[in-house]
DNA sequence: GATGAATGAGTATTCATTCAT
DNA sequence: TATGAATGAATACTCATTCAT
């Protein structure tokens, strides 16, 4: 017998089923997915636990609706900068908000994103949706870039990289402080570097 | 009353201790660490259950030692080019080589790495390792650069961001293999890149 | 993250904490704490092995549970018998019936006393819940001989001391029936040496 | 095949025995007979696990060796009183020191008693061990005190329940101090109850 | 005799999931 | 829908005992 997840239509349901999503996110911010328990998850959501296989097929279910959260989070901030540049000129000015921005998104979900991205290697839907994410940010800023005709042949390749190493300074700078490293000195330096890589002067 | 585990002496007994390390790598590999238990690590190793805690203390215990060894294996090729350059002027032809060096060293060792970041954010004492190798790696390099000349007052911070870049570039190569992306030209790229941040002319 | 046992409420739960602890009883007099098993009180209490961690915080627990009632069962008796006495020339005549009843409350926990007490020395926990038992019952009896005047300075001695030879006794007459010994002159010596204690003259 | 334990005949193989044998009985009166496990033998004993093996079938065999001292330890003080007295006028006179006596044996030998203790529910083996223990001594005694003129018909029930009453005395004295107990009171009562016991007048 | 490495059965406890109410 | 009690498979770790050397 296929089992049934109520697909909640009423409001009281729907916030139900919210308030379990959002109680997976925190705590798999907090302690990891697999220390997350479903207990915890439903007291803190203040529900049976019986509902939540109600609302959620398994425990892995609750994770996708947190990732499917958490993507969107990401995507949303940087495509509205994206978008709001409407000339090739503004975009060597924009640079610095959006390393801003991208540096705010992961600050504010960084445990979170941890603990996802701690699943990759084991979980193979986890991990394409990272991918996806990936070719998602990639494509669209691409796209958007060649219509305004900063970027050309290599644009894919170039706004890849420059969103690999705006993570990758963003992890850093969120988690990692190193005493021996001028965080400031290291943000001229990724922008200096992002710059470059749009194929214009350092302004 | 202290828990006492062997060191062991004789040849059989530390190439035994080996064979079990050597499957908790590989099973921390494949599965993870969550997902390997004692069992199959006693088994694939073809020792008992019980003597797995007499070469170690706890299944963590397994882990430190997978670590260790996941470390010496990242860290040695990258400290073998660098201290194999002589003078400033080879620095910027050894770059193409430390690329595939740091390249190689991540794709023998990819699944490794998966499963040992997985745990950083809930395992303090893999974390710290983690951090201690990004310090050793940029400070020994930095250092050097120091010494050759080639760098001078942001040294570490330019490092390091090179550190992050390489790593950033492996991981993707590696595992992501992004359809619209070329990758020779994303590497060039990177090399390009990695010339400008230790202020060397493009070759 | 509190670890939370259910304080059950309902009378089927109630219940079936009680058949846990009735099962932990059983097992405990029968086979000792350390051979009955948890598996075998689930069994036993014809419940799962998890139920068992929902109404207690470990195996422990369910010991401290059987002790409790243990406790109960022995001193209820005894504190009767002792309220129940309202002029001091009763005592004398009471003697033989609390020689009874004592005797009759270590025979019917004998088997549980003796797995209790097998835990004294290792087990700090269950030692200091037979001292405080011993206090219980020394004081509670002091003071109300003290009352109907019967015995003065020295009461605490020679209640303790009578207890302790009643409950020698008891355990004597209940275990080890020596051949050579004639139970029912040694009960007589009991009670004559008690009369003695308490101060009285022999009936 | 008959598992077969070495009856050891040289010198240092019955001093290596022993030498086990001693660590079992510090180690059980230490933590218990369940808590010391036969690699902490061996290692207290100097000796390796496989050797225990060569001399005791299993651990209970050295518990056994061990109680078999215990005994001795037990019984030698006693009955060298008892032998001493030559004369019936001599009886009161010498309680108080057989009372001294017992409490130092039981002092000396406090923490063995109780681990043995504490095996008699569970180990058929110990329990009649101490059975037999109790039989001797009061066997022996009661035969000298008729011998000497001092009990008679109802001697074996008396000088039984002495002994329980010394012990029982020795134990509480040893172990539980009461704070609300005068143990010198107790130990005159105690010397009372013995004297009255043994059909004396009070010195 | 002696060693100590090796064995593997045994045990408390957790937790995703189900189900009677 | 909702509850939360109930299930039972799964897992790290221990230790008496054996055995190759």
């Amino acid at each position: 017998m296929a089992k049934t997840v109520r697909e909640p239509r009423q409001v009281r349901s729907i916030e139900k089923k919210n308030r379990i999503i959002r109680a997976g996110y925190e705590l798999f911010s907090e302690i990891g997915y697999h220390n997350a328990n479903t207990a915890m998850i439903a007291k803190r959501a203040a529900v049976s636990t019986g509902i939540v296989y109600g609302y959620f097929r398994d425990k892995k279910d609750i994770l996708r609706e947190v990732t499917a959260i958490y993507m969107e989070r990401i995507t949303r901030p940087v495509f509205e900068v994206i978008n709001a540049i409407s000339s090739p000129d503004e975009v060597c000015n924009k640079i610095p908000e959006i390393v801003e921005i991208v540096l705010k998104a992961h600050k504010d979900n960084a445990k979170i994103h941890e603990a996802l991205h701690a699943l990759t290697p084991t979980d193979p839907e986890i991990n394409s949706a990272f991918i996806r994410l990936e070719d998602e940010i990639t494509l669209k800023i691409a796209a958007r870039l060649k219509e305004l005709g900063v970027l050309s042949s290599d644009a894919n390749e170039r706004v890849h990289f420059a969103m690999d190493i705006l993570q990758s300074f963003a992890h850093e700078y969120v988690y990692d402080h190193h005493e021996y490293i001028d965080y400031d000195k290291l943000k001229e330096l990724v922008r200096q570097t992002l710059t470059a890589l749009m194929g214009l002067r350092h302004s």
